[in-house]
RNA sequence: CGCGGGAUGGAGCAGUCUGGUAGCUCGUCGGGCUCAUAACCCGAAGGUCGUAGGUUCGAAUCCUGCUCCCGCAA
């Protein structure tokens, strides 16, 4: 059987090679994001998936819009795939591209859904605290994650668990997921089984932004921060202004102590924070160029230059 | 050549612009006070100032090369 896999990140090249390694699958083409400049020195790099592709001699489309671009949508029409497999591609897929496929296309999403459809489905799990969380796939249509669900498995998600962490085990999830649903689809296509989701419990999982980082001691309790800890690490991870500095926070702790919201005050050698509701301890933070310390040494550094923390409320205007 | 910060006793920092015997806040060790302590008092140990070279009577400090660490940005 033919197959297009479309994908971009780490995450999806577990899965791609699920396929690539399949012995009555043959993936014709791979499709993923173009070349960016990226990291320190920013460098151009290629998607991972990518990278993957042209190792393995695997024809590879690199386009920013699939939808408008004319070269790639004849390309791929030309390859008369039996099904599309797309996971963490980072780019919609029109009508046009979904059809093309005869038994259609496949969509691993990192969700039990219809719970956090869209882009950020494991972070939104860590945010809301959840305890378990899953993989689905999903036969596509023309509606972001809403199409009919033909493989369900859950995941447990424990307490040290962050976005970094739960990434891993779904991506293993994930490729063991589509490996199963495989079984099924390539032998006997007419027995998948379709479920329908439910629209009116669906919930969304919008794109994360850098922006969502900075702690908002006004607006969150004590333990949301700490759940946004877990989903925000390791990108965007959480950050907060502290004196004229900018400090990245890498471990939180609740501590009983009654602080006004927005209110630092500090403790026995511990960095505290007054929240909406609670008081959180910044246990280790990271200033720009620096690595990162517990809050007793840095609280030290700040005593030998005369500082007193103080939370700088102009970013919350 | 994307922008920027950093390397100073065990930790976190100051000192570098305006060269001249290395300092602050802690920690450690010893002693004291105390019912007791993460608190307080007294004392001590511990640094070839990342590395190589240059300028100078003299370099943590000025110049050059190198290594390592990190933030932004994607």
């Amino acid at each position: 059987m033919k197959t297009v896999f479309f994908g971009t990140p780490e995450f999806s090249v577990s899965s791609l090679k699920v396929l690539h390694l399949h012995p009555s699958v043959e993936v014709a083409a791979v499709v993923s994001m173009p070349d960016r400049r990226a990291g320190r020195g920013k460098q151009l790099q290629s998607p991972p998936v990518a990278t993957f592709a042209k190792e393995n001699n695997i024809p590879l489309i690199q386009t920013e819009n699939i939808n408008k671009d004319e070269d790639a949508l004849k390309l791929l029409h030309s390859i008369e795939a039996d099904f599309f497999v797309v996971i963490a591609f980072a780019q919609f897929l029109g009508s046009k591209v979904l059809k093309m496929p005869k038994l259609g296309a496949f969509n691993i999403h990192t969700s039990l859904l219809p719970k956090y459809r869209g882009a950020a489905p494991i972070q939104y799990a860590l945010l809301n605290g959840d305890k378990e969380t899953g993989v689905s796939i999903q036969k596509m249509i023309k509606k972001m994650d809403a199409g009919d669900i033909c493989y369900e498995h859950k995941v447990t998600i424990s307490d040290d668990d962050t976005s970094a962490t739960l990434f891993k085990k779904l991506e293993g999830e994930a490729a063991l997921g589509l490996s199963n649903f495989l079984e099924t689809l390539v032998k006997k296509p007419d027995q998948v089984s379709y479920r329908q989701q439910n629209d009116s419990e669906a919930t969304f999982a919008p794109t994360i932004k850098k922006q969502d980082g900075l702690i908002n001691p006004f607006n969150f309790s004590a333990p949301e921060i700490l759940n946004q800890l877990r989903a925000y690490t390791p990108w965007p991870g959480l950050f907060i202004f502290i004196s004229g500095q900018r400090l990245k926070v890498t471990e939180l702790e609740l501590f009983p102590q009654n602080l006004e919201a927005g209110q630092i005050d500090h403790k026995l050698g511990a960095l505290l924070l007054g929240t909406k509701e609670g008081t959180l301890r910044l246990k280790s933070v990271q200033p720009e160029g620096k690595k990162p310390q517990e809050d007793k040494n840095y609280l030290n550094g700040l005593k030998s230059k005369s500082v007193i923390p103080s939370l700088d409320r102009n970013h919350y205007e």
